[in-house]
DNA sequence: ATAATTTTTTAGATAAGACTAAAATTATTT
DNA sequence: AAATAATTTTAGTCTTATCTAAAAAATTAT
């Protein structure tokens, strides 16, 4: 059993990991925790001992396999979770996480299988991250950020990058959710900016959310 | 906002105020929580500094209007969740104690009242407890024990008051549930045990048994 | 290659919540 | 009412997870 604290400091390192790949920073989990780098080596020692990563000092860490499996045990957990609230819940997507950040650490294992078959065992949370199985696998679906679209070119949206309400609810005002058509119509290439047919209507986006928003072309 | 472990003393003395009345002891609640009297001091000082019961040296203590109605939103929680757990998740009465023991816990002021939407405003859990609202109020159900009806009198079932999983178990296996009608067919006087028709099945059941079951009459 | 800088670790401190052992208070017997 | 017993509180310790400040190692710049 993991407490609290150990939990979310496997799931920071797996989405690090997910990220950057292989050999994550002291100080990379200490920003994505917001917590102190002294704190950070303290833990990951721990997780080390508990045989969840590899720690060399002075060199970053890696999960091993149990560790990877541990934390995406609870990445499914929360992804889950979110699909609920929002499917069930009328929950709006830049309001789930919070909520799932709690929800990700109630220990029960008919809990989770139950509230998958009642979800339909849903393949994606509501902002299009892939949910794991129970082995950590999971299937990667093909997408790039719409910041690489040709002008001209149509995609689907299929997730977004940063999920922090701020940015959802800019993609509520303007109509962008999952499984959208969007086309290019014009790429202003000074500052990036995309002019962008969505629902019949066009509209303006800047490089910044372009390159927040992931479409299958 | 309150810790966890702050959240199960309150819960814990309202439960003991609702069974034996105002001013419970130290002893009492360190029972209940399973741990030291010299921890119940240390918390209940906290609490008490909090505003959320009265306290006085050597004289036990007593919730607050404030503690109460706290107190009574996670016990809400707690039975909201297990109606969930039994009406969604095909959980059994006997599983979702230690689960809804977690999940009382989490923290979103949307959550609860969407579930119990979701639920339907359901006014009790599992085991015929009710549901307080979000003021702390709840319907009182006229109930007595089985062990007090006479011989030839027929009840409905309309809760427990032991839950442990051992007892609710020995209830499904002799078919007694929550609207089951039963009818009082012989009374030992020596040991006090019941033979009850049940389904159309007489069984004998023991004193402790019938003065753990709540019917209306 | 050495100096300056950044990163990481160590050492020691703090807060929450639990514990043990002993002291203080209240309750029960005789 | 004194003695004994039970309950409750206090004082001090422990663990977990955090922090600050300083030391150690690695990296980058000169």
């Amino acid at each position: 059993m993991f407490s609290l604290s150990e939990e979310n400091y496997l799931k920071s390192i797996y989405h690090l990991e997910a990220d950057h790949g292989k050999g994550i920073s002291t100080n990379a989990i200490a920003k994505k925790l917001d917590t102190k780098a002294s704190s950070v080596t303290d833990m990951i020692k721990k997780l080390a001992q508990k045989g969840m990563l590899v720690y060399k000092r002075y060199q970053g860490v890696s999960l091993t396999k149990l560790g990877r499996k541990e934390a995406a045990n609870i990445v499914r957990k929360h992804r889950l979770w979110e699909v609920f609230l929002v499917d069930k819940l009328n929950f709006s997507w830049d309001e789930v996480h919070d909520v799932a950040e709690q929800l990700e650490h109630i220990k029960s294992p008919k809990l989770i299988d139950e509230l998958d078959a009642f979800l339909d065992f849903p393949k994606m949370d509501p902002h299009g991250d892939p949910i794991p199985d129970k082995e950590g696998n999971f299937q990667k679906i093909e997408k790039k950020l719409l910041s690489t679209l040709e002008e001209g070119k149509i995609g689907i949206c299929v997730g977004v990058d940063d999920s922090s309400s701020d940015f959802l609810k800019y993609l509520d005002k303007n109509n962008i959710s999952l499984g959208q058509k969007v086309k290019v119509v014009s790429k202003e290439s000074f500052d990036g900016s995309l002019t962008i047919l969505i629902n019949a209507k066009e509209i303006t986006i800047s490089k910044k959310i372009s390159n927040n928003i992931y479409i299958q072309s």
